[in-house]
DNA sequence: AATAATCACAAACAAACTGTTTGGTATCTT
DNA sequence: AAGATACCAAACAGTTTGTTTGTGATTATT
């Protein structure tokens, strides 16, 4: 990829997610982004066809960080016992969106980020499916396989909306314990 | 009131709902909304501030009746169990969803729409923490009253639109059910 | 090193939306 | 009947959007 490219690439990304982490989605302009990431107007057109699509890729950048298994070898905090374990995994990913130097945490919360939650619901379904519900044979079935994955995401982002209005006071492990209390019981 | 003052209000409110079972939050015009309520632009204005505080009037509006016990009288369902059932309630409310003349699960479910979810989260988590978390005392303790409270009401969201995505083929016992099988053990 | 392709940019643009003002008309209250 | 209240169209300045045009800079190709 072309260096100009991938720098002005940044640049909005960077512009994007500070102007997040400040309002809401639905109220940051276009002219905002192109202010922050000080570039042309039509550079801006050239790279993403609107607003809507900028946030998509965005998401899909960060999210593919954040629930990717790759990341074991950076050494912040211990992964060795992730597979299988579904408080480790947990765990993990809220220590993720702690580190992460691009501010996830504020976009998550920062009211009305209806597209960013409803991507980063996308990629924890997957997750879940594909992880915590391997002994789902063993259960009763009392529920629909596809209603328990969407019920845990729901948890999953109301726990971390929680988690974060309330100051981030708790630990990562704090916060998996509690979230774990809640939905352990259901599987 | 003025009967003029209701009349604009109503059809502000319906024109609101009808593009609102259409189309995001965020994409819908002031001018839209003139349009479909048929109504002079002054006259918006006149009764709302912005587009914003026409949602929030509009959540009181619908959430105060959707909630509300008052409506036992109406005939369409037995209420005579509910309080302190937390089944006959969940399906109380879901009923009150499928009934109600104004679409509010075209509403909930339409992708993007943070405030509306937001305010009706607001009215459930009130009412989950003045009616199913009683027998509080006599649980475990082990994670704060408020976590639970928001957990519940998230699942709750979560599940709606799970049941409206996957076009409403259950019945309100039957999601109730289910909601009370991924909750209840957490309770 | 010269050439071609790609990218960034400013400036200007039409179109749409917002929120307000003005002046006039219909409806309600007393 | 008179005054108050609500409605309305038309016009407005100010934003925002997405596009077009032409130009200069950077990168890739040969």
């Amino acid at each position: 990829m072309d260096r100009r490219q991938q720098k002005t690439r940044d640049a909005i990304f960077k512009a994007f997610g500070v102007l997040l982490a400040q309002k809401s989605f639905s109220k940051i302009t276009v002219q905002d982004i192109i202010d922050e990431a000080n570039i042309g107007r039509t550079t801006f057109y050239d790279h993403f066809e609107t607003k809507d699509y900028l946030l998509k890729e965005m998401c899909a950048d960060l999210f593919a960080h954040v629930f990717s298994d790759k990341l074991s070898a950076e050494g912040t905090h211990d992964f060795s016992l992730i597979t299988g374990n579904p408080r480790a995994m947990v765990t993990h990913i809220l220590y993720h969106l702690l580190d992460d130097e691009r501010n996830i945490l504020g976009m998550l919360t920062n009211e009305s980020n209806e597209l960013f939650l409803g991507f980063f619901r996308e990629y924890l379904s997957e997750l879940i499916a594909d992880h915590m519900l391997n002994g789902l044979e063993l259960r009763g079935k009392r529920v629909p396989d596809d209603f328990l994955v969407n019920h845990i995401s729901s948890s999953f982002v109301g726990m971390i909306q929680w988690w974060s209005r309330n100051g981030l006071k708790q630990s990562p492990e704090e916060m998996s314990e509690y979230f774990m209390a809640v939905i352990a019981p259901s599987i």
